[in-house]
DNA sequence: TTGTATGCGTTATCAT
DNA sequence: ATGATAACGCATACAA
């Protein structure tokens, strides 16, 4: 085994009260007892034992991170904010999947092996508001919610205004001379905030313009990967659309494949829109137009929402709006 | 604070001993003692603390694994398969990124925060030889090794075979009928295995063809993203190369936009390969050819292996090779 | 089969 | 400014 205060202690002569302190660096150490304590350390290559610490101060300085899928590139690059800003405060980062599994999700939100590890969960999952009221009767732990929810009053919370940005790319698309525009995303069950929303965006827009809201043209889909776009995509053409509204980026790649496997091309015959701002998108052929979310922002917000309440559990939660804006690509160029 | 085992004893009237017998179910317990201690745990809502637990134990129950950076999508889809693969044998995982800093890549191994939170450690990271030899004499921590290296013996790690995956990458364009073969993604530093190995496979098969190794058509890169790949290859179509192999798909997508902005074909004009099989290149117009390698299989021997050193730090290192398999698609399609 | 008591390494309280 | 010591919650050696 590693040293302990007790081993550094006897070294150097001293109590154990005064390593602690100096490990600590507590104010009221004097110089000759530091230095002396300091080469105790050093000799023995003492590190405090983080789990012994944790035990005695409840505090683990750790945050657990859920997302359904790492590995998609939205939340890969969340992941790495979050990362990032949490390190930033001194704070490391667990990351846990839930797989789209809704079970799984409550459960690692609710279950045993949650407990007391983590100083607070930054939840980004696709869940309905009645289990987070569940949640939220269920956890004492400092929560916060990131990503795409209605705000409720009763979290921390970072979301974008999903309603405005899915608004901004069907005027987008709407400006750029297209008037059959198709979407994809919807989902049939109307708990899950962020498609709904998106879905609110998109008919808004729409009847702005004038345009009657076509339920042929709106493909629901429930996961968001490029395959499931692809697939979508193929539905969707026999309708003959001149543009498709994706509600994320990863459907859009795979609507474009669809797009140029059917022999149309990308975006003459039909333009394609996503929202997230993935790196992908950038250097696609043609590169992808689409909303950007700005994830430092989010990250960094909700970072700042969990230590503020991991360190004072009584403040009221605070509801951020992140920002987004609209990047127009090759992919919905006018024609 | 919640429930802890002297409270459940309390309420159930036995001792805490027998509590934590029935907790961590151990064989000899009486019925009507595991039924009254039950429904105690029940009736508190007790959760056993795990920070308690380990300071006891010596074990956390969780890995920490280090990559370069999270939102890289090989490192992204590495990271899911090792969070599954240790979620099955009970571990959970924490993520560290290095951003490609070399010192904060040494000091994550090296420094104090590590001490102790974690059972093992997974490295995939791009460090040297003379570092990882400095790594083992400084730490006492089961430390498995995963991507590409060399073997050492010292370590448990999977590896695939770096210069088989580039030579057979190689191979293909040669026998597509491409001759002016440009690599990228080499670097300076020889001490860095993955790019050596590579740069040793891609030349070997020139060799072996009867071609003679260029280095003009060779442009090293330190960074393996999209915008590398395209900005090599601006450089690089100077020199008219009728392939270019990358030494990731990343590399390879970027590498590909730019040959489009170039006015010119995939694969017509130059043809493209990469190593990784990220899901974007599956999706990509032209469809982008690639060397798989097999993550889930890697994360999967990684965590074995790592469980078997924490079981018993005295086993010896394996070290494993795990499969690639060539993956011709759309870019590399013969002319 | 169950109870008692000790220690894991730290922080923090109470002295001095 | 520093020392002695009591928790933190659990697992386990030792007793019964």
């Amino acid at each position: 085994m590693s040293a302990t205060l007790r081993d550094v202690a006897e070294k150097a002569g001293v109590s154990i009260r005064t390593v602690s302190n100096v490990v600590s660096d507590y104010a009221h150490v004097s110089t000759r007892m530091r230095e002396r304590v300091l080469a105790a350390i050093a000799e023995l290559d003492y590190r405090p034992n983080p789990i012994a610490r944790t035990l005695r101060t409840g505090r683990t300085g750790m945050l657990a991170l859920v997302v359904p899928e790492i590995d998609v590139p939205y939340f890969s690059q969340l992941a790495r904010d979050v990362i990032d800003a949490a390190a930033e405060v001194g704070y490391r980062v667990m990351i846990d999947q839930t797989g789209n599994d809704h079970e799984r999700e409550k459960e690692l939100l609710l279950g045993e092996n949650r407990t007391m590890l983590f100083d607070g969960i930054l939840f980004s999952p696709l869940v309905t508001r009645a289990e987070l009221l569940e949640m939220k009767r269920a956890t004492t732990m400092p929560l916060a919610l990131l990503g795409e929810h209605d705000f409720d009053g009763r979290f921390d919370h970072v979301a974008i205004d999903n309603v405005a940005a899915a608004r901004d790319a069907v005027d987008h698309l709407l400006a750029s001379g297209r008037s059959r525009i198709a979407a994809i995303g919807a989902q049939p069950d109307e708990e899950f905030a962020t498609p709904r929303q998106r879905t609110a965006g998109y008919e808004a827009a729409l009847e702005a313009a004038g345009i009657e809201v076509d339920p042929e043209l709106m493909r629901p889909s429930a996961h968001y990967g490029r395959i499931d776009g692809y697939e979508a995509t193929v539905e969707l053409l026999r309708m003959r659309p001149d543009a498709i509204f994706c509600y994320s980026d990863l459907l859009a790649m795979g609507a474009m494949r669809a797009i140029f496997d059917a022999g149309l091309r990308v975006p003459e015959d039909v333009a394609v829109i996503g929202i997230d701002d993935i790196e992908e998108g950038r250097f696609a052929r043609p590169s992808l137009s689409t909303v950007s979310l700005d994830t430092p922002f989010i990250a960094r917000e909700a970072i700042r929402a969990i230590v503020a309440r991991i360190d004072d559990p009584s403040v009221a939660p605070t509801q951020i709006v992140a920002p987004h804006r609209l990047l127009p690509r090759e992919s919905t160029a006018a024609v």
